[in-house]
DNA sequence: TTACGCCTGGAG
DNA sequence: CTCCAGGCGTAA
């Protein structure tokens, strides 16, 4: 699930369930989560109200009332389901935030990497993010291109380039810009600079507006390249390639990302 | 820079 | 059974 456009359409669900209400029970339920948010950080959050829920790339901060900040990341799969006090919980509810007029926010993990933390009024939580893709600029990711060595793959995971991109839309993203997975960072020309910012926007559009026709479970594969290794390229039918770089998967098109 | 741990499920 | 998984912090 949970790279940008994902977490935004979370961080919506749990903004309607939860800002303006009252927290009447935070309960952590797999030992993962609970090293995080133990018993008596959740007391603390109790008679709280939420009064904003902001996403900052792949991070969601509920804001309390009195400053505090819980601080949630999905990590790998991740994903909120909205219920009411009482409902059965879902085999995978790591945590639940529960208001006090019976609505019901749990957090589904099946891997229980997903982390919320608790950050004290006046000691909020410091993320090291780049801007958001739809702030990005050929001058600030050419600027920072610059000082890097290595593939230009791995240097677009990295969240202080550019914030919530993951796996899947960096690889869109290239695929769009026809650039090389393996191209070193600090050799793209202008023009191609200028297509990657292009690509990072356009590949994040596009998830965005399969969001809202997502929960229907249609369509199994929307992607260009991602997860698609050996099916012909939509712009030139050469098959997607699939290679490791720094331990992860990256789909690429031989045929149209050529340069590396 | 790479490798591993964190966790568990699903696919082959 | 083995391998893979959309992330990320830390260690080597």
């Amino acid at each position: 699930m949970p790279e940008l456009p994902e977490v935004e359409s979370a961080a919506v669900i749990a903004r309607r369930a939860l800002v303006g209400r009252t927290l009447a029970s935070v309960v952590a339920h797999h030992p993962s989560q609970r090293r995080s948010l133990p018993a008596r950080v959740a007391r603390r959050i109790v008679g709280r109200r939420v009064v904003r829920v902001e996403r900052h790339g792949k991070h969601q901060h509920f804001v309390l009332d009195d400053g505090a900040v819980i601080a949630v990341h999905f990590r790998m799969n991740g994903d909120w389901e909205v219920g009411r006090a009482g409902d059965p919980l879902a085999r995978f509810a790591r945590i639940t935030f529960t208001a006090s007029d019976g609505v019901r926010l749990s957090l589904v993990d099946s891997r229980a990497l997903c982390t919320a933390a608790y950050h004290a009024p006046g000691a909020p939580p410091v993320l090291a993010l780049g801007p958001e893709p739809d702030d990005l600029t050929t001058a600030w990711l050419g600027g920072v291109l610059a000082r890097r060595r290595g593939p230009i793959k791995p240097v677009l995971l990295d969240q202080r380039v550019v914030a919530g991109l993951g796996n899947i839309y960096v690889a869109e993203a290239l695929w769009r810009a026809r650039v090389h997975p393996a191209r070193e960072a600090r050799a793209l020309g202008d023009v191609q600079l200028r297509a990657l910012v292009r690509g990072i926007k356009a590949a994040i559009a596009d998830g965005f507006a399969r969001q809202g026709r997502s929960r229907d479970g249609s369509r199994a594969h929307p992607f260009k390249v991602y997860d698609r290794e050996g099916r012909p390229c939509a712009r030139c039918g050469t098959p997607v390639a699939r290679v490791t770089q720094s331990g992860r998967s990256t789909y690429y098109c031989p045929g149209c990302q050529r340069t590396a």
